[in-house]
DNA sequence: TCGATATTGAAAATCATTATCATTAAGTAT
DNA sequence: ATACTTAATGATAATGATTTTCAATATCGA
């Protein structure tokens, strides 16, 4: 659904859309957990056969550049990404089978507050992730 | 100083205490920033001359598996490592030159009882990063 | 001191990512 | 709707970081 939205936003920064990038697009936006370039290309695929692997890494590296998607961090390793959340939100990870929710509501001002007194860093952003077995997993 | 400690550390795990593995020890041990595999390869060929690239990654898997190091996460790349914080540390990371502190105090339970609760998932692990700037960078 | 074998570094092999480039097709102007 | 400019594509080659191989060496317990 907002797939479409991705595409517009493509559209209305001076990027063609065409079918390689929808294939991307609709993988990528309905996944619900993170996804490798590699997957993306293999699922990709499915949708419209003649994608190129090069052309998923290219238009994940724009859908990047739109914040349209993050790159996910994990112990097994930092190539995939997922869609952005809307406003200011987390990633909660199973361990398991990779599925993605997010959250939102941290609240560290007071942590970082207190941290930045004590170390006298400016401290401009954080990063929390928070991993563990979803309903399904556990 | 705490360098003989990680050494000690090797030896009581079975692994031989070598010259190269003195010099990466050394080095890592003693950085107050994340260093990744070739820095630490350029850095810890002023102790020993012969040291190779190979046994600076051979070496910096075995700290990683004795929890002496842990890989640092970055936007830039998540290639480098920084030795493990005491008990329950986070990573403070100046955007400029690199310089890392640890704190510790941050108080999720509050809120991983609340995520936990609303998504059914067990959670069983946090990762929590802080970038800005430090004293001298600001 | 000796000897079994863990460790080393050079070189080759892998593997993921990036650059080239001729061809195709999106989207605007006609 | 058609033509045209040029962004985008995918096959292929190149790159660069990490791993594997392997013969030579060095550690450390006996
Ligand atoms: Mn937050
Ligand atoms: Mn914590
Ligand atoms: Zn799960
Ligand atoms: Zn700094």
């Amino acid at each position: 659904m907002s797939a479409e939205l991705w595409l517009t936003q493509l559209h209305e920064n001076g990027y063609r859309v065409t079918a390689a990038r929808r294939a991307v697009v609709e993988t990528v936006e309905k996944s619900t957990r993170a996804v490798t370039p590699l997957e993306v290309y293999d699922l990709g695929r499915k949708k419209y056969r003649a994608l190129g692997l090069v052309t998923v890494y290219r238009t994940l590296e724009k859908l990047e550049e739109l914040h349209l998607i993050q790159r996910v961090h994990q112990p097994m390793g930092c190539q995939a990404f997922i869609s952005m959340g809307q406003g200011h939100q987390h990633l909660l990870l199973c361990q398991n089978c990779g599925q993605a929710a997010f959250f939102e509501g941290d609240d560290l001002n007071p942590l970082i507050n207190s941290i930045a007194r004590k170390t006298g860093y400016q401290i401009n952003e954080h990063w929390l992730q928070l991993f563990g077995l979803c309903a399904n997993c556990r």
